[in-house]
DNA sequence: GTCTATAATTTGATAGAC
DNA sequence: GTCTATCAAATTATAGAC
């Protein structure tokens, strides 16, 4: 894996348990086994390892999507992966959504953070959109905007009280039909 | 009102805007008029401040629903002030719920802020599910924790795609019959 | 790509005068 | 209660050697 990956990596973990501003570059850098300068070379600045962050991140969601659309043609067998996607970052890595904890901390963020927040969100509301309308559902982009606030509320809450089942209550909404 | 309450309404309405560790003791200090030393004199440490800020939201917030709950003895209109107490932040205030904010950055904060977090949660769990009982409504208890994490959800995900129709999406859900 | 060295700033916190 | 003065540590960031 290439050292920029490295550091995505670390710094992205690191940010999803702690948030944005409780992250340093010498955290990073100590992690990996270099020193904070080195951390430089790769991004500039502590913004631009940010923007990458969250668009990277973006990226891999949305790629997982794609990758369960041309899997299955079941528009729920779609909105069980949106949900899983959601569900295994608490579930399996003990993690939030990386746009949840920037999202909450928006304005002590550079602007170009939250501009890359804001795009996911929105892709997020218009593919959970047109799944619902795939499968039918009335008032797809009202549901869509419920689907999606419900599973990014249900890790924070989740994750606070140590409750799985909350986590099961926001799947089970997001898939009754 | 007293000093002391004069910094915990800034810190609060300027740690809903960006978290915890974002919001300096110069920041609050500075826009009350004073030096950040003289806080020290009312909180001793940072994680002082959050802590009790934590409480008096909390208090605040359940003080509010035991308020509503003297008024009226229908369930639908008290799970309607759980509702609007978390609408009108966002609506109203232009904030988000301070302990979604501090959820989102756990730990990347002291544990005592944590515990107090928890416990609001638990408690708005509680509270939901009660009422949701007393309205006859089926498996309440994962009513409620679906409830509570679709407003806290929809706080931070309407504020980020500036759209209160996601709001109203996440407000309707929790008073669905 | 990584290092050393260093600058400039910010931060949480304390001591002691008023 | 607030101030001045001060501190030690941490932080983002840059310059230049290797």
């Amino acid at each position: 894996m290439s050292q920029r990956n490295r550091i995505l990596d670390i710094a992205e973990h690191r940010m999803r348990e702690r948030g944005y501003n409780a992250v340093s570059f010498r955290d990073i850098a100590g992690e990996i086994g270099i020193k904070s300068a080195s951390l430089h070379y790769h991004f500039p600045k502590k913004a631009d390892l940010g923007v990458e962050l969250v668009n990277r991140y973006a990226n891999t969601f949305h790629a997982a999507l794609d990758a369960s659309d041309s899997l299955t043609t079941d528009p729920w067998d779609r909105i069980k992966t949106f949900v899983d996607l959601h569900r295994n970052a608490l579930v399996e890595q003990e993690l939030l959504c990386l746009c949840a904890v920037f999202g909450a901390e928006s304005r002590g963020l550079p602007e170009d953070i939250n501009s890359a927040v804001t795009d996911f969100f929105k892709r997020n509301i218009s593919w959970l959109t047109k799944a619902y309308e795939a499968a039918g559902v009335e008032n797809a982009n009202v549901r869509a905007k419920a689907g999606v606030s419900i599973l990014e509320g249900a890790l924070i809450v989740a994750n606070s009280v140590r409750d799985n089942e909350v986590i099961e209550a926001a799947s089970d909404f997001v898939l009754q039909r």
